[in-house]
DNA sequence: TATTTTTGCATCGTGAACGATATAAATCTG
DNA sequence: CAGATTTATATCGTTCACGATGCAAAAATA
């Protein structure tokens, strides 16, 4: 009983490291036909709500780190999705913006969002179970991040 | 106000993806001393709970396939945490059993759950919050793992 | 203004995830 | 029992995630 906490069971990041990686997986039907993968369509999400962001900005939003971001953009970049910049006022940045290719997947991708959800509602039922993961994991991501 | 599904902050699964990264994050002041990575302290924890298991066993109960898990298998058998060892019943399995070092690394690796648990609630308050998050991602697990 | 510190980006190395593919052993089926 | 299928494991290639480190430009400070 003295080691009943280290069973895998009780573990709430496994769960948490297996969803992710399940609803990602869940992503790949839509994506794999626009060539993309689920952080470069993360990168294009925030490009398409704003173009022409410096790549820390990119990172903030993501919450990622630019030595996971810059090599990303790059990857991006070769498949001519993007394009990357020398900053002007500030001349250490470099400002991504969106190439005609990545401007026009937005249309492509246009319908992702809801059938994933139709998706996955379809697989568990209750749409409020899924609503409430939400704030609860808004919380607990921001406990996580402040340092 | 078409593309609005599309925004990042509606997204629950960018939440997950986030959530699993910084709570794997988490881990590494307690799993980096004992010099193993998450995914390795999983694999600790399932043959703690049972020692000598063919791969696939171990790949089922991380919800892994052996493509992910043999590599990872290799890394911890090269590091002196187990063995991996012809199955006799069944030629084509391999069992893979702790060492003494393996074994005595859950002696060390006792108090981390507890440890991270209390790290978490320190800076997010509510354990309920918390232990209603396990039950949704399971059934999304579910929901997602089968087909 | 000169020096220090911070910031923005990049590179390198390692460990994962995972699709695709391969191979041998076990199992099923005709 | 022979041939087909499935199963268990492994390998390869690509993309990520991230710690460590480097470097130049900007900002802060003396």
């Amino acid at each position: 009983m003295e080691y009943k906490q280290l069973k895998l069971n009780n573990q709430l990041c496994f769960r948490l490291y297996t969803a992710a990686r399940l609803t990602v997986g869940a992503y790949h039907p839509y994506l794999d036909p626009l060539g993309i993968t689920y952080p470069q369509y993360l990168v294009l999400l925030v490009l398409w709500e704003q173009n022409k962001q410096p790549v820390c900005d990119i990172a903030k939003r993501l919450m990622l780190d630019t030595n996971t971001v810059t090599p990303l953009l790059q990857r991006m970049e070769k498949s001519g999705l993007l394009r990357r910049t020398k900053g002007k006022t500030d001349t250490r940045q470099r400002i991504v913006s969106l190439t005609e290719k990545g401007t026009t997947l937005r249309e492509q991708a246009k319908h992702i969002p809801e059938c994933l959800i139709a998706n996955i509602l379809e697989k568990m039922g209750s749409v409020e179970e899924l609503t409430t993961l939400v704030p609860t994991l808004d919380k607990l991501i921001e406990g996580l991040s402040e340092r």
